[in-house]
RNA sequence: GGGCGGUUAGCUCAGCUGGUUAGAGCACCUGCCUUACACGCAGGGGGUCACAAGUUCGAAUCUUGUACCGCCCA
């Protein structure tokens, strides 16, 4: 069988997409196809990229999604619109700072060793260098970006952008500076807002540790999940209303091992089911007890150094790491008896969403915007409707995320990003400022000696403000006039918090507006078993890979293909071989097509009506009802549902009966000119609606067919128009006709095959058929359907005799004799029918049951109960001709 | 603990404004290098639609509950 397979390889004339597609993509780039004119007349459809952090290479999810754009792009730019996609990449704060930090290390130095300047002068490279790679990558895919308008969020212009915006919320009291819990990195040493927090399960353990009150022997005993933050304690609390120690409030304990005094005290935020009933109160380093630290006026006391170690206020286990000092820590407790128990308990901890290291609550001076103002708008528009999620479903978890929103933490202490722009009198005093402010701006001070804040903001500072900050905001540009609001964001539902909300609510801010309609939410890649792909895990798939084995095309296809609307994709290696296939069928029978013109000048856009056989009717009707089944699909977002649409379409309609139908008795005849024009305009028609899937060979077959007429001056498929029904050609009882002649083609070959008789042996062919009407399109197009069922001589009429030694076949209307003199194993024959008897008799059973029940025949619906009789009669008829046919049979 | 998805053929998925003999692709079996395509053609086998109860003349489809899988939030 391998060696068959090679040989047919070797032999064969299969697309190969490689060379094709680099030297297309390169033409596109030339002529400058994807430039999006703000100046044009055509109405604007746009789309702003979810910029690539410049620390990934391109992973599935990467072309997932973007192919996703490019589909809406093209179908758009098809369509008449003036399509831009703007594309660009992400700086990625902590992300990118994290791993150049570790290049430094591995070459034995450090960011604080090489200094600001130095360290960002490197970052700059490597993140450049990466740009290239990753925006390349997406030409590889075959992205229609608009590259002259590439961006990036450290820009001058974005970080202006930033800026301004930072000023104006400040300036409006939106922004401001605490002295909050945060979560803290340690590894990454910053802070993190509560999204980028990912919570997960650990296997920990419940301390229970006694405290001592002062001045008696009774302890009281905590339970805590930290016990090393017993360090930085200020106070135990209780319930208010809790009779077991409504007497020792107002006491003292003393905290063990530092042997400090602190106060018992009564918060209504104790619950006392949980645990002892007793909580410690550790107000520098847990968000509630940070609140009731406020409230009962308690010292904090930060423990914590930034790399996660313990300072000076932890005593003797200064400079020690936070595990480590837990379990010294708990030891010592023990030792002393102290310690009341441990339990085993499932710990949720929150960890960092780039290096995955538990996070610290800790106690620091940040920045923070408010965001109840800003969500309103946000909110709203989601609940009326002007902005929609796709699946509909996501738009509850945005607005339960909006309605609960809390303040945002913007400032980081990073390097790499925006730097705040907040400069700092010697004396505190502070200015908020675009650019360092000037000596009027700064009455009193010497501009020079102003200090900068140290912090940068939060990567999704800059992110925010993608869709207009694109396109030049704050100037007012003829992009922002022309191209804002933008129509859909596409991304996965990861960052609907993080970044598809805040944009809604920056959009409303800045612009006055949404800053898209349309939110496209598409579901992540999975391996072959389920697994999320990651880097880590090493289960990811390269695209490049696949483009280098498949082509780009197959990329896409498989993958829309692959991808349900709104779930997850499972996808493994082998997905590929579908588009890969699909394309390969698409190219060769385009060159089966242009191979029959037989010198015809090819029809492109129009179709004569005046000459037009059944099938060629049909084809058409076909097209028409897919086109419209396409068109609703996009409408509604299911863009796989409309890559299968097309996928049926061109293999089952177009190429295994169309094509089959109008393919001449005789090989070398030239196909009937009506025909072979139906056939092309559908390809032309074709062609259009796959390219935004499967743009490269697309593009290049309609160009060779092009080349074929003397209006040849088009250069790409791109501008040509997206295909227009009226539904003129749809034609239901057509299409029924249709259908009687497949079954006549199918009954006959299921019956040839199953008594394996040999494809190349032909035969004759009787129809007794139950209505002259049927007869007569049977006899009409018998031309056409002869080579589909190997048929010799046909007779068809309502008084044919079955021949001797034939077999049967009974569809409905019809029964079908083929005589196999020789060839027919009646045991085989024999059992056929009876098969097929059994089938029908169950079926007319279930059937009759439901029409002798009195209850159905009184409720249902008048309609129904018809086409039931219809089809109980039709089974009857069918099984009195099976069994008659069968008593012959036995009487050979 | 709260919310949202999912559970249909060996695998990945359609079908879900209730009435079809429950479909497709891959995989499997049989035959075929048939005038574009073996990355192909033709034929075939394979599912009590997770489970339970309910509504209904009628449920894969609607309701409720249960189980399991996944995601988000706390």
């Amino acid at each position: 069988m391998s060696n068959k397979n090679e040989e047919n390889t070797r032999k064969s004339s299969a697309y190969s997409p490689t060379d094709v597609e680099d030297r297309t993509y390169a033409k596109w780039m030339d002529r400058g196809f994807f430039h999006g004119d703000p100046k044009s007349d055509k109405p604007p459809y746009s789309i702003v990229i979810p910029p690539p952090n410049v620390t990934d290479v391109l992973h599935l999810g990467h072309a997932l999604n973007n192919t996703i754009q490019d589909i809406l792009i093209r179908k758009h730019r098809l369509e008449g619109y003036e399509a831009v996609w703007i594309p660009g990449s992400d700086h990625a704060g902590i992300a990118t700072q994290v791993i150049v930090q570790k290049k430094l290390v591995e070459e034995g130095t450090t960011r604080r060793e090489l200094g600001r300047e130095k360290f960002l002068e490197r970052t700059h490279d490597w993140a450049n260098k990466n740009k290239e790679t990753i925006l390349g990558q997406l030409k590889k895919i075959g992205c229609s970006c608009d590259w002259d308008r590439t961006r990036f969020t450290l820009d001058e212009g974005l970080s202006n952008a930033v800026a301004q915006v930072f000023k104006h919320l400040y300036d409006k009291g939106w922004i401001y500076r605490g002295h909050r819990i945060v979560n803290w990195c340690p590894s990454c040493q910053t802070s993190l807002s509560d999204d980028e927090v990912e919570h997960k399960d650990f296997d920990s353990s419940l301390w229970y540790i006694k405290y001592k009150i002062k001045g008696s022997d009774d302890y009281l005993t905590v339970a805590t999940t930290r016990p090393e933050t017993m360090l930085g304690d200020t106070a135990l609390a209780v319930a208010p209303k809790d009779a077991r120690f409504k007497k020792y409030v107002g006491k003292t304990v003393i905290l063990p091992i530092l042997e400090r005094e602190i106060p018992i005290i009564a918060d209504s935020y104790v619950d006392p089911e949980f645990g002892t009933g007793v909580v410690k109160v550790t107000p520098a380093h847990d968000p509630n007890d940070f609140e009731i630290g406020r409230r009962h006026d308690l010292e904090e006391i930060n423990i914590l150094n930034t790399d996660g170690s313990l300072n000076e206020n932890a005593g003797k286990f200064k400079g020690m790491d936070r595990y480590k000092a837990r379990k010294q820590l708990v030891e010592e407790l023990q030792k002393k008896g102290q310690l009341d128990k441990i339990e085993k308990y499932e710990l949720s901890a929150g960890t960092c969403y780039r290096c995955h290291k538990v996070i610290e609550p800790y106690l620091s001076e940040q920045w923070f915007v408010k965001m109840n103002e800003l969500a309103q708008p946000a909110i709203d528009a989601v609940k009326t409707g002007q902005i929609k999620f796709h699946p509909d479903y996501w738009s509850k978890t945005y607005l339960h995320w909006m309605e609960n929103i809390r303040d945002w933490c913007i400032s980081r202490q990073l390097w790499w990003g925006h730097r705040i722009p907040v400069w700092y009198a010697e004396d505190g005093t502070m200015f908020v400022s675009v650019d360092r402010p000037t000596a009027e701006a700064c009455p009193g001070y010497d501009p020079e000696t102003l200090v900068q804040d140290p912090d940068v903001l939060d990567t999704w500072f800059s992110s925010w403000l993608w869709p207009f900050s694109t396109m030049g905001w704050p100037d007012k540009t003829e992009e922002l006039e022309k191209f804002y609001p933008t129509k859909v964001l596409s991304t996965a539902s990861e960052i609907i918090f993080l970044w598809v909300a805040r944009m809604v609510m920056a959009g409303y801010e800045f612009m006055g507006n949404l800053p898209f309609t349309d939110v496209y939410i598409h579901g992540t890649v999975r391996d072959a078993n389920g697994i999320k792909m990651s880097k880590s895990l090493g289960n990811g798939i390269n695209p490049l890979e696949i483009i280098n084995k498949y082509g780009a095309d197959s990329l896409r296809m498989s993958t829309v293909l692959a991808t349900p609307d709104g779930q997850d994709p499972w996808i493994s290696k082998n997905t590929f071989e579908i588009g890969r296939n699909f394309i390969n069928k698409l190219h060769q029978v385009s060159r089966f097509v242009m191979m029959r013109l037989d010198g015809r000048t090819p029809e492109i856009n129009n179709v004569n009506d005046s000459d037009l056989v059944l099938f060629d009717r049909w084809i058409l009707s076909r097209l028409e009802r897919t086109i419209q089944a396409v068109d609703k699909a996009f409408n509604e977002f299911k863009l796989s549902n409309a890559s299968k649409l097309l996928y049926n379409f061109v293999w089952n309609d177009y190429c295994s009966w169309y094509i089959e139908l109008i393919k001449p008795d005789q090989p070398g005849t030239p196909i009937r000119p009506g025909s072979i024009d139906v056939a092309t305009y559908t390809l032309v028609q074709i062609l259009k609606l796959l390219h935004p899937f499967v743009p490269f060979v697309t593009d290049n077959i309609y160009l060779e067919l092009l080349a074929l007429t003397e209006n040849n001056k088009e250069e790409t498929i791109q501008f040509s128009g997206w295909p227009k029904t009226d539904g003129k050609h749809i034609d239901n009882e057509l299409e029924q006709s249709l259908e009687q002649i497949q079954a006549v083609v199918t009954a006959v070959r299921s019956a040839r095959s199953e008594l394996n008789v040999h494809p190349s042996k032909q035969s004759d062919l009787y129809i007794r058929v139950n209505d002259a009407a049927f007869g007569e399109l049977l006899e009409k197009h018998k031309d056409y359907f002869r080579s589909l069922a190997r048929v010799e001589n046909l007779f068809v009429g309502t008084e044919i005799k079955r021949p001797p030694l034939s077999a049967s076949a009974v569809i409905s209307g019809a029964e079908i004799f083929i005589p196999l003199e020789g060839l027919i194993d009646i045991e085989v024959e024999k059992k056929r029918l009876e098969k097929e008897l059994d089938n029908l008799k169950n079926q007319l059973i279930k059937l009759s049951k439901k029409l002798a029940n009195a209850d159905f025949l009184a409720r249902a619906p008048q309609e129904v109960i018809d086409k039931e009789k219809t089809k109980k009669d039709d089974y009857q008829e069918r099984i009195e001709k099976l069994n008659k046919n069968l008593e012959q049979i036995l009487g050979w």
